[in-house]
DNA sequence: CTTGACTCTGTAGTGTACTACAGGGTGTAA
DNA sequence: TTACACCCTGTAGTACACTACAGAGTCAAG
C-alpha cells in the first residue's frame, strides 16, 4: 500500500514541502522510499518525526541537536546508557537555557513594573533602565 | 573638543568595530561627525545607545525590535504604555518557551529514570513520550 | 621620518534555517 | 486528451547578525 507523498506528509504537520526536502538533506529524516514514478512515498512515522523536530525547535534546539537527539533512538549499537547520559547532558541544557529565560523574564517584568503605562516614552523607566546599565 | 575613535567606543562597549559600523548600516546608531581625516567622531552618548542595544538583545529583541524600541523614545507620540506593552508580549513569548523546555525536561527525565543501562535504544521511552505531544 | 597601530570604503564570506525558482516529468478528472 | 495540480532535481536567493578581508589613508611614538 502507498504511504503519503510530500504534500500530504506538509499538509499533515504544517511545514512547506521545501523543508521536508531540507530536513532529508540535513539527515534529520530519512531517505523515503520511492514510487515508480520517483515521487517520496512516506510512512505516517514521518508525521511523528517532523513534528518532534518542530517541537524541539521551538524549543531552541538547532538542527544538529536536534539530530542528536534522534539518533538516540535510531541507532541501535547504542546502550540505554549512552542515551542515559546524553538524555542528563540535555536536560542540563535545557535546565541553562531556562535560567537564562528567567532572568531575561526578571529583568523585563522589573522594568516593566516601574512602568507606570502612562506619560510620553521620554520618561519611560523601561528605556531609562536599559541606559543606565553598566557594561559588559 | 573631539570625541572618540570607532575603536575607543568598540572597547568601551565590548563590541566590534565592525559590529558598530553594521549597526549605522542598520540605521540603529546615527552617523557620527567625522574628523577632517574622514574618521568616525562618536560623542559620549553613543556608549549608552550601543549598551541598550546590547543589553536588549541579551533581553532577546532582534535588531528590528531595538530599532523599533528606540524610535519609541524619539517619537514624543508615543506613550510608556508602548514600551510597557511591547516587554508584556516578550515576557509571555518567554513564559510559553519555558513552558515547553519543562515539558521537554519532564521527558527527558522520565527517560532517563526509565532507563536501566542496558539494552537496545530501540526501546527507550525518550521519543515516545515526546512524540505523542500533539502539535498545532 | 619611519614604524606600527589605527581607520576608511566597499565587498564578500559565515552559519543557520529555510524559501524560491527553472525546467522538466507525473497523476487524475472532465 | 487536455488541463491542472502535483512532484522531481538542482541551484540560487532570503533573512539575520555579524565577521573578514583588500587596498588605501591617518596618527602618534620614538
Amino acid at each position: 500500500m502507498n504511504g503519503m507523498t510530500i504534500g500530504k506528509v506538509a499538509a499533515r504537520t504544517g511545514v512547506g514541502i521545501e523543508t521536508i526536502r531540507f530536513y532529508e538533506r540535513q539527515g534529520l529524516i530519512a531517505e523515503p522510499a520511492r514510487r515508480p514514478s520517483g515521487y517520496r512515498d512516506y510512512p505516517p512515522a514521518v508525521i511523528e518525526r517532523i513534528r518532534f523536530i518542530k517541537r524541539a525547535k521551538e524549543l531552541g534546539f538547532s538542527l544538529r541537536e536536534i539530530a542528536d537527539l534522534l539518533s538516540l533512538r535510531v541507532d541501535t549499537d547504542r546502550t540505554c546508557a549512552d542515551v542515559y547520559e546524553r538524555a542528563t547532558a540535555k536536560i542540563n541544557e535545557i535546565d541553562e537555557k531556562v535560567r537564562e529565560l528567567e532572568r531575561m523574564k526578571g529583568a523585563l517584568e522589573f522594568l516593566a513594573s516601574t512602568c507606570s503605562g502612562t506619560g510620553p516614552t521620554g520618561e519611560c523607566p523601561f528605556l531609562e533602565a536599559l541606559e543606565q546599565e553598566n557594561g559588559p
